[in-house]
DNA sequence: AGTACCACCTGACGGC
DNA sequence: TGCCGTCAGGTGGTAC
């Protein structure tokens, strides 16, 4: 589930391991993750470069090249990176492998093939040409209120609206709206300036809370509901059980007694 | 500007 | 044993 924890996780990942090495190869084990970019145009532009520096807007993670050549990866539901020297250890779905020349490898995995890489010549202009919003932990509070008062519907849907703002997914969004009691059916014109004020602090809070454990749940705090998404299991704040609803086509799961809000 | 629904893709799981 | 449906997850297209 890469949300904005997780490819904060990979971009620290790449940082520790793959930075400053000459790529030597360049394998695409299949070409349906590569957007716009063949097989051929993709080893033309790397081969030879370094991965320099990484960035991170919303669930897209950006490795520059070099000055106007960016490679742009993007996890789908299933992605994530493996650095390793092993052939052998090579993941059963790794679906890109870079090669550098130190021996080692770094292979972008992604067992359902949902996620996608392209070239790009920045992240600017990629965020700019994908109408992507502020990424969710740099908004500050002024500019979260009023992206949210230009939106209607769900309040739930509005979190994950990549184009409203950059980062969250469901898995989060549930975890957002449980720690700030906000019923995830309700709708953003329900919620007032205290409760919009409070559901900023709960973004925040989550999704640093989950950068800082690097996107484990298993070291999440005591009181948060990732852990226990599951239908029958016990709000970690009242013991309720946990309900699942299917609200915007995706299942929501949350505490109807702590969750009344507004 | 919304929402609904389908498609993409793979694999786990439950029912029969 | 195996076949069927359902579900999970992010995004994009299309229709309303």
């Amino acid at each position: 589930m890469p949300e904005l924890p997780d490819v904060a996780t990979f971009k620290r990942y790449i940082d520790a391991t793959s930075l400053h090495q000459q790529i030597s190869q360049v394998d695409v084990r299949s070409d349906k993750v590569l957007e716009g970019v063949s097989e051929s145009d993709l080893k033309r532009a790397v081969i030879q470069l370094c991965f320099e520096r990484t960035l991170r807007h919303g669930k897209n993670l950006f490795v520059e090249m070099e000055p106007g050549t960016w490679l742009r990866l993007h996890f789908g539901m299933t992605g994530f990176l493996q650095y390793f020297k092993r052939p052998e250890d090579e993941h059963q779905h790794s679906r890109l492998l870079f090669s550098f020349a130190n021996g080692f490898h770094i292979s972008y995995v992604c067992q359902r093939q949902i996620g996608r890489v392209s070239l790009i010549k920045s992240p600017d202009e990629y965020i700019e040409r994908a109408g992507l919003g502020p990424d969710a932990v740099e908004v500050d509070l002024e500019g979260f209120k009023s992206i949210m008062a230009g939106t209607r519907g769900g309040i739930k849907s509005a979190l994950m609206n990549q184009e409203t703002i950059a980062g969250i997914g469901n898995i989060y969004a549930d975890e957002i709206l449980f720690q700030a009691r906000i019923n995830p059916a309700a709708g953003t014109g329900q919620l007032n300036d205290r409760l919009l004020e409070m559901l900023y602090t709960s973004v925040q809070e989550v999704l640093n809370t989950a950068i800082k454990a690097n996107a484990d749940p298993e070291k999440f705090p005591q009181n948060y509901i990732i852990p226990r998404r599951e239908e029958g299991q016990e709000c970690p704040q009242c013991g309720t059980k946990i309900q699942r609803k299917k609200i915007n086509q995706r299942s929501a799961y949350f505490c109807p007694a702590c969750q009344s809000r507004p």
